[in-house]
DNA sequence: GTAGATGCAAAGTATTTGCGACAAG
DNA sequence: CTTGTCGCAAATACTTTGCATCTAC
């Protein structure tokens, strides 16, 4: 296992209050990827007096610091997830809204290429697929 | 040159109003990909009476029946552009905004390997590259 | 003539912020 | 101690909607 946010934090100077540590705890426990009023809800079980805007704060701060990276899937609101070695991409069942997470490192080099192709450093990316399950009997 | 957005509406049977063929102008005419606030400042030099909310319910109608499409770059509002044949995806550059739109074929094919690969049908994705420029020497 | 479109202003969402009280280092 | 954080409520930004009026077909 890698780092932990705490530590993280620890190493990038950010200040650890107890509402940081225990949103780090829940994004951390968390497979899926939560919108802030789910982070908020999960939070709130474990402590109900962290306001809303306060998981705001700290998820824009931990995105700030490299401990979170936000996703904007279509249509719907900012969801988060922890960031961490390992890059990969998202495929979304768009009928149930299930996240596959992929790797493709072909498609990675392929994506550099075209930047260069095109004068660019490639800083980010952003890839998303959606897709319908094959075999999937309705409709 | 394919069809225009009017031939469009008259075959999808969207009612043409003075206020959609002045937005779907507008919109054929814009080779940047504008928000629905500059949309609305464009259209509304030609039509000052124009309301927002008509510009706001005809990108959506315009949407929806495959005239325009939505993209919702990182931290930005939404954005159209007109929807043609070709499809491409974007190489944003992160200092300028700048937006460069290219093709890549070979991505495209790997994108529905994946898909297939986990069982899925690909119905839609999103590619944004975010780059620098190469030889930029600020920084 | 009628279903659907428009303009306006009000209502919704999602997110950010000013401020006084409070807590981490 | 001092700087930064928190909770609260108000503010902002973007988008949608109810309603009376108007217009394309």
């Amino acid at each position: 296992m890698s780092e932990t946010i705490e530590q993280k934090c620890l190493s990038k100077g950010v200040k650890l209050t107890d509402q940081r540590r225990i949103i780090a705890k829940v994004m951390s426990e968390s497979s899926d990827h939560p919108d802030v009023d789910e982070l908020y809800k999960r939070v709130s079980k474990v402590d109900p007096k962290i306001s809303i805007a306060t998981v705001y704060r700290t998820v824009k701060l931990f995105e700030e610091t490299g401990i979170l990276t936000k996703h904007e899937f279509k249509g719907g609101k900012a969801r988060y997830e922890e960031l961490n070695e390992s890059h990969h991409d998202h495929l979304i069942d768009v009928k149930t809204g299930e996240i596959i997470e992929f790797v493709d490192e072909e498609i990675e080099k392929l994506q550099n290429k075209v930047a260069q192709k095109h004068g660019y450093k490639l800083v980010d990316h952003k890839l998303e697929l959606y897709g319908v399950k094959i075999n999937s009997k309705d409709e």
